[in-house]
DNA sequence: ACTTAGATAGAATGACCTTTCTAATTTTCA
DNA sequence: TGAAAATTAGAAAGGTCATTCTATCTAAGT
């Protein structure tokens, strides 16, 4: 049932959403690129809309193995952990800003599940942590959560100006501080 | 020479832009909005391309007088004022996102002028608290401009998830901290 | 070897895009 | 008032876009 055509569509069209954006890229580009015929496309996703939000999951779905393989939640510092992984992953795979915020930004209110799809991804994200937040006993678990989310997101627009390196020694600098601040 | 049509044109495109992106907004949809001819537009304009840096221009000036008005740079903690003032300026201005980031990742890799304009905008950001960060003596300067700046980036990217008034509630706390620990 | 499903290239469609053009009308101000 | 400049509506050109439709071809499994 799986298909290699419908991996390489995938992984074709992530690539080029995240460098020139949604709007910025055509059917024709993918199809090129894929080395795949018009109607293959129109077998594996019923529209453009529709391939956009499959990527979404797919690229949702890497992030949080990339997490979760890089983040022991027993450990002493798991925020520290995270936002080191984060970090790590704007290096290799989020270079030029985030691909769910201007997956929102694209389709607000235009009434589809696209901006569902990225939202939900920000708001599993602020609840990853207040759930680790709660298992380390801190009293303000979600102002915590949301400061740390703050740094990741802080950090992936800093990674645009100053590079994945640097964005992410201030972001963990600051979640040292922070961590240690509220114990 | 200065013409009210022009700013209207310049007025409502960056309410459009602002709403739906550049590549999401049509000069139909502009002239209609700002009831004006086709020509008009173009009169002042020499394309879209040079409409949307008037726009970004214009924006940046706003966002300056807005941080300029606000903050007393002989203050006690200019930084913090500056915190609040880009707070506000989300609340008001900046709801959903950065325009200016927005403008760097559609147009990154196109060779024009918007994406230079856009960066130009950040990189005076960064300038501007490491000048604030010298003129308080302190010695890591640089460090501090750039967490400073990392935790205004967050907060506006926070802004579409939690709100202004929590986001900037968040980075006013942890710049307090900040400034306290790098005395 | 036959069948069936998937993939192919490429054209057709209709919508929308930016930019240019024209010719009539309105505004400005000396 | 009269001349110059600005603005108008609308059409046209020339692209690109997403989507659909052919009709041929390839590959797999029985």
């Amino acid at each position: 049932m799986k298909s290699v055509k419908k991996d390489t569509l995938l992984e074709v069209a992530e690539r080029l959403f995240y460098e020139h954006g949604f709007r910025g890229v055509g059917l024709k580009q993918i199809i090129s690129e894929a080395n795949v015929a018009t109607m293959t496309l129109y077998n594996h996703f019923s529209s453009k809309d529709n391939l956009v939000e499959e990527v979404l999951k797919q690229r949702e779905e890497r992030y949080w193995s990339y997490l979760d393989s890089h983040v022991e939640m027993d450990s002493d510092s798991p925020f520290i952990l995270a936002v080191r992984a984060h970090g790590r992953w704007l290096k290799e795979q989020s270079y030029k800003g985030d691909m769910f915020l201007r997956a929102i930004e694209d389709y607000a209110g235009t009434d589809n599940e696209i901006e569902n799809i990225a939202r939900g991804h920000k708001t599993r994200l602020l609840k990853y942590f207040q759930q680790l937040a709660l298992k380390k006993g801190k009293d303000n678990g979600r102002d915590l959560a949301n400061q740390i989310t703050l740094l990741l997101e802080g950090s992936t627009s800093m990674t645009t100006l100053i590079g994945a390196e640097k964005a992410t020694e201030y972001s963990i600098a600051m979640a040292r501080i922070l961590v240690q601040h509220t114990l």
